[in-house]
DNA sequence: GAGATTGGTCCACAATATGGACCTTATTCT
DNA sequence: AGAATAAGGTCCATATTGTGGACCAATCTC
């Protein structure tokens, strides 16, 4: 096939780094940048930092004070945490025009509230994982704080991440629950992979997830996902309250109000197709459509 | 950071080791990010990314690629423009946890549009830029459009931008403007660098801005900047309306209410600084003292 | 205050990012 | 239509850029 030797190292050596990015320090550098943005607000000390990412000392500093000129990350004069900067927030405020899931699911988050008396949450995937975008506080006196805003577990592990792995076609959660193998058996010593499965199954099942109080017992969780009209998962709803709060008939009628705001949230999802026609802030608003990472 | 490749090749081979950053390519593919964030909601051709970051076709586009792999940037399958992704909202979601000033101000927004009828504003400084992070609409029927939520116009144009700029010590007011000049005079054929620091001079001595309709003609603006307790600006917020409702009483009015509104804003970030208390969210919240970029 | 841990920097070396040249696909013009 | 123009995208030899072992400095621990 070859016509010569040359040809052949050529390609050879391409095909060897198939794969590779031809960017390696922007990949370890925005690698950096989730790192950092999965981490609760206290920010992370370099030495994590270095291990988390598995680089070395000089170059995740280098890497860092890269994004800290940018102002994506910021460095904790006291501390010397490292943490999301300003110009992150900013531009995820920017970002908000074309990806205003948060915006559109609040009114339907703060119904879900009021109605049920339970505090809602609405989650969206994230690689493996699932990230907690709001948490809207119930006004029943008796509250689970097992879920806060930002905070991300593997899918499978809660209810709207459960919500979202079900909702994915049965290799992408096998890729998944796989990759996740390891973190599920070292740190969520209630979510056996087997258990996820299961749970899964379940909630496939019913047409809503339930996580009876896998990761803080007494704190239970149910859940529902949407999609955008192509039929991507887009994100979750999800409430949790206490156990005594979420027996089979409550469930019942908590998931008859997940369904409600499921559909909401579809139908809007689904203006914002037709036409590119205004969504928040009076903008055309298109969302992408393609199918991130690879 | 180059205007052109002459000059970089010049300043990298000659001043070699000198305040280089040890990361090109990552500055690089960051100042494309915040290129692409400052466009409007449609994206960016690749053309455009090229000619507008001095960079060459194939470097941008693997830049590019590295930032959509992260899901940062994404291209619309369609017109294959390059805008922001679904990361950096979820990224800018996270980072809100710091940098909550939109949270904090959409009281004291949704109050100053209640009261005044007219359309309020927050706006940030994002380097020699004004960014719009909020509109929020008020009830009186004629409402000017000037200004939407994600522009960015250089310090000193607009009534919020102006306030910012107004905020400045000097040096800093020189540099911006100074740095600003050539944009200005090309594209904002209203703000003649001289007529910015005269505007400038009035808000100071009011103690608030004002732009008798320089952007858009009859579309008036008025604006406060707060401060963080340390004194860096934090941002500000602003009004805007038609000129006949923008006369000389009226502007005393719609001041006192910016006023207020300031006094909420700073006792609100001056809360948050005594013991990191809870802030948004009912999570710990610290934000950063030392000031960004060199 | 000796030992350990973490933050940070230096610099020779080679792997990585660079950009001129080139190919491919839309769009415009005659 | 078909040519011409412009934009999107890729290849690959080269040398510039990024890498990481070694080292110093500042805290923390006992």
């Amino acid at each position: 096939m070859w016509t010569n030797l040359e040809e052949a190292r050529v390609v050879a050596t391409h095909a060897s780094r198939a794969g590779m990015s031809g960017s390696q320090s922007v990949d370890r550098a925005l690698r950096l940048l989730a790192l950092i943005g999965r981490e609760p607000a206290g920010g992370l000390p370099l030495v994590e930092i270095v291990t988390g990412s598995g680089l070395n000392k000089p170059t995740a500093r280098r890497l860092l004070l890269a994004l800290m000129r940018a102002g994506l990350v910021e460095q904790e004069p006291k501390s010397r945490h490292y943490c999301l900067g300003e110009e992150a927030f900013v531009l995820g405020v920017l970002a908000a025009r074309r990806h205003g899931l948060l915006e559109l699911a609040m009114e339907s988050l703060r119904r879900l509230s009021a109605v049920t008396m339970d505090t809602s949450f609405l989650s969206v995937r994230r690689d493996n994982y699932c990230v907690c975008l709001h948490r809207e506080e119930g006004t029943y006196p008796v509250r689970t704080h097992a879920l806060q805003m930002g905070d991300q577990h593997p899918l499978g592990v809660g209810a709207g991440s459960l919500a979202l792995l079900a909702a994915l076609p049965d290799d992408d959660v096998d890729r998944i629950v796989t990759a996740n193998e390891a973190v599920l058996l070292a740190q969520y010593p209630g979510f056996a992979p087997a258990l996820i499965r299961a749970d899964l199954a379940l909630a496939r099942e019913r047409g809503f997830s339930v996580n009876p109080g896998r990761l803080v017992s007494s704190s239970w969780g149910i859940g529902a996902a949407f999609r955008y009209p192509d039929g991507r998962v887009a994100g979750a709803l999800s409430l949790a309250a206490i156990d005594s709060r979420m027996q089979p008939a409550r469930q019942e009628e908590l998931a008859g109000h997940l369904a409600q705001e499921v559909a909401r949230m579809e139908r809007l999802l689904a203006e914002m197709f037709v036409s590119g026609g205004k969504g928040m802030g009076g903008r055309p608003v298109n969302v992408a459509l393609e199918a991130r990472r690879a």
